[in-house]
DNA sequence: CTACATTGTTAGATTATTCTAACAAAATTG
DNA sequence: CAATTTTGTTAGAATAATCTAACAATGTAG
């Protein structure tokens, strides 16, 4: 069974992984928050469980293995987001730091009657995809808000990032998911777009922000 | 701050302190399931963080910081069972093993707002007192149904041993926290007890079942 | 293609938690 | 009280997770 900072190293393997599943030491470290020669010696130890292939000099490769406890570990991170903000009132910048620790629980009727509670949600609250049972993820591919152009009207449906801060600036103004934005404008310079949604008839987001909103057109 | 493993032996300390805060090495030791080496340099660490007092070859001494330590860790363990049982439809045999990881978690949030959620309950599935925010515990007086006497109806208020096989062995009865017993009889050889309660004319409980009863004795 | 920067590895050490073996102190018991 | 048992300690080792310092391989930019 993995340790709690293996399932961590797991995450990180699994969100930094290109398409051939390969992730570098130093993003890793990075990631991780710890030096090269600790990732060095603990893929060392991923390894030994068929999590991973190493070979020195080699970007690291997470098997299919490896994606699959990785998945069910962000499995739990989500459907303990999504249980936080739906049965238990939190708002959705808080719930993040309390699924880092909720996630290395081992027991999986918890999940499951969380996950039955709910309704068997396919989403976490920033809209990111909670895999299945079987780890397996459906991607879902979404617009970024900086691609789209004056008079479209989009929904925003999920964060390319979710950091407290700019979930505080989401909040700071009534921007939440399934909102309707109609985009007024671009401007060519700074690439910054003025929209109009409920309550807000002229809010002006930098280009910052818009490709951190994945968002589905309307019209 | 604590690790779980410090965590879980202050917990264990509290349990097995008597009156005057001693707890000798090697009931520490069987409780945590340990050798006694390892609960000898494990007390020289909590001794360090002045959560209990050590002397060679003397019983350790939980400090005040080290009950109050100890209350709060206990208190997340009860809230967490309360909350499985109240809110997410577990049963009370079912819950020990999950709050046993859950009290680890560092989220006064998450705790509050399980204890808001189910209206500031001050017992836990088993019957056993919360502790208060400031590590304070209630402590009730309850009678074991093993001093009861014939013709005495009594409440099960709580239990002794909180055991899955324990709970099973209740559950099979349909006996749970609550339930009134007349006792009809107590057997002089073996200090059985014959009782009636709703849908069961007749049932006896032996002196090992009666002794982790505690009741409140109605009339 | 060399020089420099970046990336990755090894070696060696530290802290936490645990163990077994050996020994020492304290308690019990005849 | 002396012998034995129980309880507690020390020493020494193992594993997990981390670090810094030193060095080696790889990649890049003239
Ligand atoms: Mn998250
Ligand atoms: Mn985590
Ligand atoms: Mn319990
Ligand atoms: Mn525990």
């Amino acid at each position: 069974m993995a340790s709690q900072t293996e399932e961590n190293y797991l995450k990180s393997l699994f969100n930094l992984a290109n398409d051939k599943n390969e992730v570098n030491i130093s993003e890793l470290a990075a990631q991780m928050q710890v030096s090269m020669p600790t990732v060095n010696s603990m893929v060392k130890t991923l390894q030994k469980n068929d999590w991973l292939i190493y070979e020195k000099y080699k970007p690291v490769i997470l098997t299919p293995q490896g994606k699959k406890e990785a998945a069910l570990i962000i499995r739990k991170h989500r459907l303990t987001e999504m249980f936080l903000v739906n049965k238990m009132g939190f708002g959705w910048e808080e719930v993040h730091e309390i699924a880092e620790q909720v996630e290395h629980i081992h027991a999986p009727k918890f999940f499951e009657r969380m996950d039955e509670m709910m309704g068997f949600p396919t989403i976490d609250p920033h809209g990111s995809p909670i895999p299945d049972k079987q780890g397996r993820i459906q991607e879902i591919n979404y617009l970024s808000l900086s691609d789209c152009k004056a008079g479209q009207t989009v929904i925003l449906a999920a964060l390319t990032n979710s950091s407290t801060e700019f979930l505080e600036f989401l909040n700071g103004r009534n921007l939440s998911l399934g909102t309707e934005l109609k985009i007024r404008s671009k401007e060519a310079y700074d690439q910054s777009i003025v929209v109009t949604y409920p309550d807000h008839s002229s809010e002006t987001l930098s280009e910052k922000v818009c490709e951190k909103l994945l968002v589905k057109v309307v019209e």
